[in-house]
DNA sequence: CGAATAGTGTCTCTCAGACAATATTGC
DNA sequence: GCAATATTGTCTGAGAGACACTATTCG
């Protein structure tokens, strides 16, 4: 720790800290997954005031003596019962506009989180009804505070970090195949893309994925078994799976 | 605007918002230029507690109807002059752990900005002294707060972006040279990079450099002139401009 | 002319995208 | 065998890096 000085001891006691503390600070949480093959955000509707009715990004106020990813950390344990080490959680950033939310100044803390696909959890404090929405069908209009800003921006920093990192094994269980990553993309992209070729990349990226040894069992439709992977050490994608222009 | 029912109306002025605001909210601001070839950050000297004689990164508090945005934005044109047309902005991050400042909570909403070389700017309020350090000069330790780690992710975002972004040319005049993006390419991924290879992808990219047709007045060495350019429409640059590998 | 910087051409290798062909399962 | 999915192979064109070569300036 740093050494303090006698005057700046003496200069801090004198600090009347209420004085410039006119904020609070919330977390928000864009929580994304993959079910049935479509890309889904959590969303809770609102059973308090303000914005009752509405529907709104799962977060709530940060403590005084929290940390930002802890209290991130902490909502997401309690109220959607994923655990932190089954996903993958980043800041998204800070939504401050003095006027989102009408009851008093507040600043938002947005975090991004990727969740393999999970049943939707039961509601929390102040919520009438939690649910996983496809992206595309979320109503911006009916959205709470500033949530379609910070979800817009949640959407894109996903679609972007698929291309750069292995993040996209985030949204699938610890053992997977190349056909669940595959979804994933396409999920996420909106985009079909070539089985063959998203293979042949996959697996040439050192990294990226390891192979278990084993096979998945056959899925509903039959077919050849798939091999099971793990995740691999990388944390940035070489070459990168870009995705398709236009 | 949003429309409010009666019982929402009743709700809100009911509401004692000072019982939630025990924060403080600040922008710190990583400016970043490269001047005379070096990948430089404006640090301060702080003339003030608390870290009193310590370096950090220039900011302050926002105030309680002022934009996050808007706050950055003051700041840089008011202590460094820098006008926000000729430079780069962007949000880095919230920092904000509960023990980052010794006066109270505070969470620091940090901002990166892009700026073309510059004169060091005259010491603000609070400051005994202002100046550009290339950022490997930047002794960590004599960082006040938790701008070390600040300053970290504002310079690899900064590598970052440099990557898929035609953000390099923010480091420049409106009018530039290859050469000059060269260099700030080198300077902030600190490589040589070859100037034939480097030119050909700069000018192959589609909406990166748009020539001006009029020839750079001939350096202090010598030499062919350079062709002038101004910044294309691109946001993203296809194909990237990636760094070389190890 | 020589030195210095700007810009073009050429070669090789990697990689992306299109798609043929083979492999392994359930029925 | 047939349908379905998994996996490998083959071709073509774009792009990256190495580097020879030409162009234009100053002195």
């Amino acid at each position: 720790m740093r050494r303090t000085s006698k005057a700046e001891r003496d200069w801090l006691a004198a600090y009347d800290a209420t004085a410039f503390a006119p904020f609070a600070v919330t977390v928000d949480m864009v929580l994304l997954t993959v079910a049935d093959g479509r890309f889904s955000v959590l969303l809770v509707e609102r059973d308090t005031h303000p914005f009752r009715g509405f529907i709104a990004l799962p977060g709530g106020f940060v403590q005084p003596d929290e940390d930002l990813d802890e209290a991130a950390v902490r909502r997401l344990e309690q109220e959607t019962g994923v655990r932190r080490s089954a996903a993958h959680v980043e800041q998204l950033g800070a939504f401050g506009a003095p006027d989102r939310d009408p009851r008093m100044r507040v600043v938002s803390v947005a975090y991004l989180v990727f969740a393999p696909g999970l049943p939707a959890p039961t509601p929390g404090a102040g919520a009438r009804s939690v649910a996983w929405v496809p992206v595309e069908d979320v109503d911006s209009e009916r959205l709470a505070f500033d949530h379609a800003r910070v979800l817009a921006a949640g959407v894109e920093r996903a679609r972007a970090k698929l291309e750069y990192t292995p993040l996209a094994a985030a949204f699938c269980d610890a053992e997977l195949t190349v056909a669940d990553l595959r979804r994933v993309y396409e999920a996420v992209w909106a985009v079909p893309l070539d089985p063959r070729n998203f293979h042949r990349k996959v697996t040439g990226t050192p990294g990226f994925l390891q192979p278990v040894g084993r096979p998945a069992p056959v899925g509903p439709e039959g077919g050849r078994p798939a091999a099971l992977y793990r995740r691999g050490p990388a944390t940035a994608l070489h070459p990168a799976m870009l995705r398709p222009r236009t």
